[in-house]
DNA sequence: CGCGAGAATATGGTATACGCAACTAGCGGG
DNA sequence: CCCGCTAGTTGCGTATACCATATTCTCGCG
């Protein structure tokens, strides 16, 4: 199915990204390269390639001669995050929902499921899942749309992770998600559409609470 | 002023992406790394990183073992790419409008200046300066807001470049962005939101005409 | 107590080597 | 005659060693 070999620099661009993400690098701190190039057992290349992605993706700035660093969260930035989520997200689902192809629906299909599963497990990695499902759902709308979208999606996720993943997810967005699949694959654009702005409000009136306290 | 010290994969990526956007790379085009290295005098670590980045801008597309491949351009990617435009750049620019400091008024005064003074040069390069002028309208608002406009503007670049630039930029071009930067000053944000529908429509229906024939 | 010169550190970059995947070409068999 | 296998070749991905330079730290001196 997806793609089995994976660079060396793939790989090490999504261990650091989850470092960044779960806060195991937290704001601020200098990323050492020799450190975690030693850490992770590869050499400069494939960890200076994670690097760069990650600064491009906004987790972390680069500083001339001087390495790069973890990128401060701030609400100001979740909210706008949220606000673009908002602005892009419903109406590519809505879109891709008509494009989408029985492949497509299989796919989308297959990652709420594994979404599903992983929601039982204390231990697991939903959030990732999560964010996988709600890919699945606009990929299929256009490839450009995809790429930012999913740039958003790496962004909140910080926000949710560190917010809402110690409560665990409550059960209205479990069944909001199988909503929002029956809708997409029925090819009801409007009703997706919906559904999603619905979702993200949902999540974020969640975060919000959470900032609040 | 901007950075003056730029990393060596810095100036690389911007080479490498002009020749992308210029068509002296034209799309299917294999991207062979020890060549390109050593036509610009450069080792491969920042080479490479700016390949990489490349590939996140959707200029260039990457198989493992393979390498790069220039990314074709289509006029579906060119629709898909304006209409994102339009679904933020107006909002964005209407939005830092309100934000804008001082500094941003000059910085976007300056950017107006430096454009126009390369639309009287024939040979001058003033698609990049266009680029820079609207990313001044822009970049008050947010930085995650930005990025994405920016990325979308590198991807819009390639279309305007191939199919517009030869005929010269029309007058109206020039009349929209002084109204445009009137109205942003002033921090009239429905006024700058309206006005930069209409240039972006503008674009997109002089680059469907040229499309066209 | 402040400051400046040198030491220590880390980044940015080069050169080189090597394994391995993927393409190519040629060879042999059905 | 064509197909499939195999050997050679190309080029990517990665590691290692090394250097130059910019930054930071330290410590002694005024």
């Amino acid at each position: 199915m997806s793609i089995v070999v994976r660079t060396l620099s793939d790989q090490t661009y999504e261990i650091v990204r989850r470092r960044i993400l779960t806060g195991a690098m937290s704001p601020g701190t200098a990323v050492r390269q020799d450190s975690i190039a030693g850490e992770l057992g590869v050499s400069k290349i494939p960890l200076r390639e994670a690097l760069s992605r990650l600064e491009q993706d906004g987790l972390l700035q680069s500083y001339p001669n001087r390495g790069y660093v973890v990128r401060p969260a701030s609400t100001d930035e979740a909210a706008e995050v949220f606000a673009l989520r908002l602005k892009l997200e419903p109406a590519a689902a809505a879109d891709a929902a008509v494009k989408a192809s029985p492949e497509d629906h299989a796919l989308a299909e297959t990652a709420l499921s594994a979404l599903e599963e992983e929601m039982g497990k204390p231990e697991g990695d939903h959030i990732t899942r999560n964010r996988a499902f709600h890919m699945a759902l606009v990929r299929p709308g256009g490839h450009v749309t995809g790429q930012l979208v999913e740039r958003l999606q790496i962004l909140s996720e910080r926000y949710v992770r560190i917010h809402l993943e110690p409560f665990g997810r409550n059960e209205r967005a479990s069944r909001e998600h199988r909503e929002i699949l029956d809708a997409w694959k029925a090819g009801d654009a409007a009703t997706v559409e919906a559904l999603l702005v619905e979702h993200i409000q949902g999540t974020l009136a969640d975060l919000e609470q959470q900032l609040s306290t």
